[in-house]
DNA sequence: CGGGATCCTACTCGATACTG
DNA sequence: CAGTATCGAGTAGGATCCCG
């Protein structure tokens, strides 16, 4: 586990002027749109589930278990407008649509790989500060 | 800018083992649990705000724009039950409470660094595909 | 100063039913 | 198959007042 500083120090020449408006103090504008697009409880889900390629619309409902029908087509059609993914809609009996990410939605994919890994190694920490602190 | 490729390629190990079943397909579990704490409207931002050292409730208050005093206590409370913060009560009068990162809450800071530098990245492009999808 | 307790609103999200 | 339309419950989050 590298620690924060190699990062930091890599990053320095941009860091201040670029994340300091943002996820820091001010009204962090940037990491706040962010978060309204990609913070809610299906989007990075639904990126993750995109990174091998294409897929269509019922494939990827059966991907990602749990979300309703209705949400899958919130959360493209948003993502759509945001430009993170494509919607290529196939004109055949029966219909096929099919979903993929955009270059900009590929780059958004590294970050987001970087999170989850952060989620997997901490879970178990996390859980247990939890039990601890609830424990008082 | 490294296309997702190289990342990829550097975690391709633990990538299936431990990405697959949080970010991409099944239930996602370890994703969702941290959206579901730290993927709301303030917690990177306070997170943020606390990377440089401790910092009073106030001080907090007054950096991190916007945000209610009610919202900071719960969202506070929250990551210290996370453990992802530590609240530090002085006995004084008047009385001083400082809050800082814990070494798992800096950790966080890496990931969220990088979404950050996304979001700045890639925020105009995301106006514009936004705007020409908005003319059709 | 640093909260806790309440009240209230707006929006999110899920379930269900219908359609081209 | 890939949506759209509608309804209803739950909840995030702001405003306000009070307390140690």
């Amino acid at each position: 586990m590298s620690d924060t500083s190699e990062l930091a120090e890599s990053l320095r020449v941009s860091f201040e002027t670029d994340v300091e408006p943002c996820l820091g103090s001010g009204d962090g504008r940037a990491m706040r749109d962010l978060l309204d697009r990609v913070g809610d409880k299906w989007s990075l889900l639904i990126i993750g589930t995109l990174r091998d390629g294409a897929l269509r619309f019922s494939e990827l409902q059966r991907r990602v278990t749990g979300i309703s029908q209705r949400m899958l087509t919130l959360k493209l059609r948003s993502m759509q407008r945001d430009g993170l993914v494509t919607r290529t809609a196939h004109a055949e009996v029966p219909p096929r649509v099919e979903y993929a990410l955009t270059p900009m939605g590929t780059t958004l994919l590294e970050p987001a790989i970087a999170l989850a890994l952060w989620a997997v190694d901490n879970q178990q920490a996390i859980a247990e500060a939890r039990a601890s602190f609830d424990a008082a």
